[in-house]
RNA sequence: GGCGCGUUCGUCUAGCGGUUAGGACGCAGCCCUCUCAAGGCUGAAACACGGGUUCGAUUCCCGUACGCGCUACCA
């Protein structure tokens, strides 16, 4: 770790259409560490899986790692010496090393049809045997494999793993890991349609571009001898791993759909600021020993280390973040938090035209949103008002002494040209004295008027914001006889 | 099934042989308060189990259990 070559890591997705929080948090990880050691980060897309194209992927991917902050030194729409960073338009390079691969021993074609090799793990799922590839083709004659390709029989190139043997690495986070060879199947290379797998693809581009750590979700750990071996074969120098724990849904299952929101775009989408997201995510496996919460990225890059990386998945706890967002939004002057809110409250029909009232709302509403999308429905009293109709308002509103502090507050406003919190407060003091009602005899009636809610903001805030007119046509609406 | 990885409060974590096992989210209570929040204070809550090693194990070693991941011409 202590080499004089410059660090070059990788993030490398397959576009899939979105990222995934998990995805955001391993792009975090590398970016952190590149800008530590002031290394270089790249973005790798590895889409060698023809069946999964997803047109737009790769801009919605570059956009997202935008909004988090985390921006790549090279990578698509910003190539470096070592592009392009599509896999997809590296195919030629992946072909000449499978090639390299059979022409040294180290692979060879395989001409068994997926119908074959589905025939064959049937046949020893019912023997009750490993299910593998029994390896029919490795034993080929020359002759043979040229009769196959005279023939058009179409082909993969798979990899010879020895017989016996292990392979050994230095994991940054896991320590000494071993896996023994005679367990691994002979990985498929080079599909049929002459794209590589991932296996083949993602060594010669991480040799190819140089990178120096590979730094990625622990799912990939079992892939280790299968890449270690395609280094070796190719006589390539084997980087440094850092296997990652993965991030876990509630019930302890790496991370998915179906239990929750897993695309960064949809956290993006309800208002959730970059910074929060990032710092929640950089703590899910990740710790300074100190005892603390907040990070700008910055503070990120400065505190970062592979070594304080934990061993065991995080479960993604989305209360938490909800309440690291909020700390966040809390935190943000005031123009910001209106233009935050404003995307949620516009198509809900709310007219927020008058800055200066909408200033009010938002500054009203802050203690209670931890999310922007959230001001939607905490707002929705200033815009229109429900009827109480529960059992509070007949207690409160509805009863005799309800009704009196309506009509006073009625009354008293009727007086006054302009209500401000402060001649608010002084009309409900005024009620109080001369109705000797108080506490939330007084308070309650109100706000049930006012806003049909029975909890919001303090009154005296929400009748400014509310004005005369409205306060006075509410207040009227919930006379009784 | 095989292989691999993992295991401190419900959750995220600190701890790197001797601690009242600390912090954060959440939860509960109190304060503030018309209410709901925010904020402040307080509290309940954890070393998976069994063997070693050691004067002494949450910490080191070995098992067991449990969990998770991988086991494709997907990444």
């Amino acid at each position: 770790m202590t080499n004089q070559q410059t660090i070059r890591v990788r993030f490398a997705p397959s576009p899939t259409g979105y990222l995934h929080v998990g995805g955001l948090r391993t792009a975090l990880y590398n970016f952190l560490f590149a800008r530590k050691h002031g290394g270089t980060f790249v973005l790798r897309i590895e889409d060698t899986d023809r069946s999964r194209h997803v047109e737009g992927a790769i801009e919605n991917l570059t956009a997202t790692l935008r909004w988090a902050g985390l921006d790549f030194d090279e990578g698509p729409g910003k190539e470096g010496a070592f592009g392009p960073y599509v896999q997809s338009q590296r195919l030629e390079l992946y072909r000449q090393y499978a090639n390299e691969l059979v022409d040294t021993g180290s692979a060879y074609p395989c001409f068994c049809s997926p119908e074959e090799l589905d025939t064959m793990r049937q046949a020893q799922m019912e023997r009750n045997e490993r299910v593998r590839y029994d390896r029919r083709c490795r034993s080929l004659t020359p002759e043979e494999v040229d009769a196959k390709m005279a023939e058009g029989t179409s082909y993969v190139i798979r990899l010879k793993v020895p017989m016996f043997g292990d392979v050994a690495v230095n994991d940054i986070i896991r320590g000494n890991v071993t896996f023994q060879l005679n367990i691994l199947d002979d990985q498929v290379l080079l599909k049929s349609d002459g794209f590589p797998t991932y296996h083949l693809a993602n060594v010669v581009d991480d040799h190819h571009m140089q990178i120096t750590h590979i730094i990625r979700g622990e799912e990939w750990l079992p892939s280790v001898p299968k890449h270690v071996l395609i280094y070796q074969a190719l006589g390539w120098e084997i980087p440094q791993y850092a296997h990652l724990p993965l991030l876990l849904n509630p019930d302890r299952s790496k991370l998915s759909k179906r239990q929750g929101d897993v695309a960064v775009e949809d956290y993006r989408a309800r208002g959730y600021l970059p910074e929060a997201l990032v710092n929640y995510l950089a703590l899910l496996g990740w710790s300074e020993s100190k005892d603390r919460e907040f990070y700008s990225m910055p503070e990120l890059i400065e505190a970062f280390s592979l070594e304080r990386v934990g061993k065991s998945g995080a479960v993604f706890d989305l209360e938490k973040l909800n309440w690291m967002n909020g700390q966040y939004f809390r935190n943000l002057p005031i123009e910001q938090r209106m233009e935050l809110c404003r995307p949620f409250l516009e198509p809900a029909g709310y007219d927020i035209r008058d800055e200066n009232r909408y200033r009010k709302i938002i500054e009203a509403l802050t203690p209670r949103i931890q999310v922007p999308v959230e001001a939607r429905e905490k707002a929705e009293f200033f815009f229109s008002k429900h009827v109480p109709e529960d059992e509070t308002a007949d207690v409160f509103l509805y009863s005799e002494s309800g009704q009196k502090v309506v009509h006073l507050l009625l009354e008293k406003l009727k007086d006054i040209e302009d209500v401000t919190a402060e001649r608010f407060s002084e009309i409900l003091a005024d009620a109080k004295s001369t109705l000797g009602v108080k506490g939330k005899y007084l308070f309650m009636p109100v706000r049930l008027a006012l806003t049909g809610e029975t909890h919001g903001p303090e009154l005296p805030l929400i009748a400014e914001i509310l004005g005369k007119e409205e306060c006075l046509k509410r207040l009227q609406e919930e006379l009784r006889a």
